[in-house]
DNA sequence: AGAATAAAAGCACTTTAATACTTTTATTCA
DNA sequence: TGAATAAAAGTATTAAAGTGCTTTTATTCT
């Protein structure tokens, strides 16, 4: 469904986000290594999120990158949107490219209810709701 | 969700068992102009699926490639494992390795929903169902 | 102002998926 | 039996995704 690309990219913004209490920045290599991912993948991917407003970054001493109050309110859909594009949750099953439910392919409208779902979910969960579980430590970004 | 390669082979063997009716068997040719595919890419994948027993072969003139009657009632989830593996529907929608019910990812719960649709619809629509529509002109492969 | 820090940006490399090409094998038909 | 046909199988190429490296720019602190 998501890039892995993208996953990473999630999983980067919650840790960022997760961190936020401490007010301070997150560098590059302290995010990568939490998320177990290449740290060029992460900077490469954190720049893309801060020119879509998903969150922000400061250069130079003490910079790094941080997520704002309002920022944090933000459902992950502009997460995914961002960097795999707003097509995603509208792609057919069966990869044809003019599938509609007027023009539907054999397992359109079966498909169609599982990708609403997960587009919903997208939509619906913020960035807050998916930190909470980390920080309780009830859910893990590694491994 | 399911990789171009694994669309591609369920639209051919869709096209197959439409064909189904005639007696005849289908080549490669055929098939791929269909289904708008590269001939070379067909190729391999009904390789595949007939050394998974999805569909059956016979070389030489007037030969090709079939589906018998029993083969038809298949579910397509056979086509997708057969292609992409059977692990397509236990991935963790974050891409963690081990993302569970006792050690979840922090969308688990939701996404689980969403890809057990999924599944579900793959494992119960046999491949007679997906025909149907194609043969009542309803749906369409191409495009 | 100058040195140090850290992201931004551009370019290059690697890996994987997908596609193309070539040779081999099996079958049919004259 | 030999020619033609069509899939099987193996290899090579291309394209895309992901990763790595280097230079530039912005910021901070002394």
């Amino acid at each position: 469904m998501l890039s892995y690309t993208c996953k990473t990219a999630v999983k980067a913004v919650i840790y960022l986000a997760s961190k936020y209490e401490s007010g301070n920045n997150a560098g590059i290599k302290e995010i990568s290594e939490y998320i177990n991912a290449s740290e060029h993948t992460v900077g490469k991917i954190l720049q893309t999120l801060v020119k879509h407003n998903v969150i922000n970054s400061v250069k130079g001493p003490s910079g790094g990158f941080f997520i704002s109050k309002e920022q944090r309110k933000q459902t992950i859909i502009n997460i995914v949107e961002s960097i795999d594009g707003k097509q995603v949750f509208k792609e057919c099953g069966l990869g044809l490219s003019k599938c509609s439910s007027t023009h539907p392919c054999p397992i359109h409208n079966d498909y169609k209810k599982a990708r609403d779902i997960i587009e919903k979910l997208f939509g619906s969960k913020t960035i807050i709701d998916l930190c909470k579980p980390v920080n309780n430590g009830l859910t893990y970004l590694m491994g």
